[in-house]
DNA sequence: CTATTATTAATAGTATTACTATCTTTATTA
DNA sequence: TAATAAAGATAGTAATACTATTAATAATAG
């Protein structure tokens, strides 16, 4: 007995659904795994066809060329994000608590209960940190906007926002905000391992923890 | 009668100084104006030379590869704000109002007076808004960081983050402040063109002057 | 004011990338 | 069993990211 869960992701984010087949299947884990292995700008569609026995033509049919795959998984990161949100905060009443439970979603997005065998989160969570911004930073982005392939993260922009402007009716920039955090919890994760004096986070304590409770302090000063 | 001002950057960019030849001289200046134009992807060498009628092989004596000159630009971008800032600072005792000068700087770079004519600031800031931080966010972070490739970045958070410590000395988060600064004038600057729903800014008013005002009030309630 | 040296231009070549096209085999379903 | 859809096999192309070599031109040193 398995429990079937199906992310309902922007349709134009692939030809043919590769969650209803084995080979589609195949693409999303094998992919994810490669391109956190060599990065986006090395990752190609010949690699991975190697890597799961197929070729470079089947994997076409399922997405049309490397960044409309990138932007179905970065899609599929922040529809789960907030799916984990949902049900975190599901019950809570007092909207601090949600915040701190959010920022706490955002910073260990990859430690929770995976939610589908074939989607390493972990791995997921360093090619948004490491290549999610490159979706966006392109000459096609209005286009694409017009699609709808951002739509997952703005989406959770608008929840998050709404939660921002509960604490604080009065704060004025509670999208800018949202998007802030996202945008903070990726960079200073990336930053506390690799640029370590952009940040004041010290190498004793854990990385993650120490960019939460940054965002925390950050977020309530910005709220008080 | 010229006055010459030499940017110093570090030699592990280049191959040959561009800024000691005619050519080295016109690359930069094209660069800069086709990279703008086409976004880093689509930019290349080759193109490059046709426009300047020169050759792939002479643009290679300069730079190693399109990624080191990306760098370069980054770079030179960066000790071009931190040089602005220090002349209009330079005479400022309060360190609030330092800090609205910062503020101001990071997001009209490109309007003060430009610095050497074969160098577009207005086109420089563009390409880093939307390529900046494609040149950390790469499998080679912690090589080209050990090269110093950053170091005109992180020297500018250094500065900055001095007079966030001025401004309250007991604010825990001195650099992250001061690269969420950078980070976030770049982006919403961006936002504010490309992704307006993931902003507070609405479409009448003047965008960068927007992002200043959120900068500021972000500013003042963190530090207060 | 030649001779030497450095710089740039011209040309060619290679492996890889990012696709597109076609055809055959295998699986599914009607 | 026939029809149809999905996947595999194979081939091909234009562009990219280089490297190498040789010729032309400019700068400079003796």
């Amino acid at each position: 007995m398995s429990v079937e869960i199906k992310i309902s992701l922007n349709e134009g984010l692939y030809l043919k659904d590769p969650q209803d087949s084995e080979l589609g299947r195949n693409i999303i884990k094998n992919s994810i795994i490669l391109i956190e292995e060599l990065g986006i700008e090395s990752f190609t569609f010949k690699k991975l066809s190697i890597r799961i026995n197929s070729t470079e033509a089947s994997i076409y049919r399922y997405f049309g060329n490397k960044h409309i795959l990138l932007l179905y998984l970065v899609n599929w990161y922040w529809e789960w994000v907030k799916y984990f949100i949902n049900i975190n905060t599901m019950n809570i009443t007092d909207s601090k608590t949600k915040l701190q439970i959010i920022i706490h979603s955002l910073v260990f997005a990859s430690r929770e209960n995976p939610m589908v065998e074939y989607v390493n989160e972990s791995k997921l969570q360093k090619i948004v940190i490491s290549d999610g911004m490159k979706v966006y930073h392109t000459k096609e982005v209005d286009n694409d906007n017009s699609k709808g392939f951002f739509r997952s993260y703005s989406s959770l922009a608008f929840t998050v926002s709404k939660v921002i402007s509960e604490v604080n009716p009065s704060f004025k920039y509670p999208y800018a905000l949202a998007t802030n955090l996202f945008e903070m919890s990726n960079n200073y994760i990336f930053f506390a391992q690799h640029l370590p004096k952009l940040t004041d986070i010290t190498a004793k304590e854990n990385e993650n923890e120490a960019v939460e409770n940054m965002l925390n302090y950050f977020a309530e000063k910005l709220l008080a």
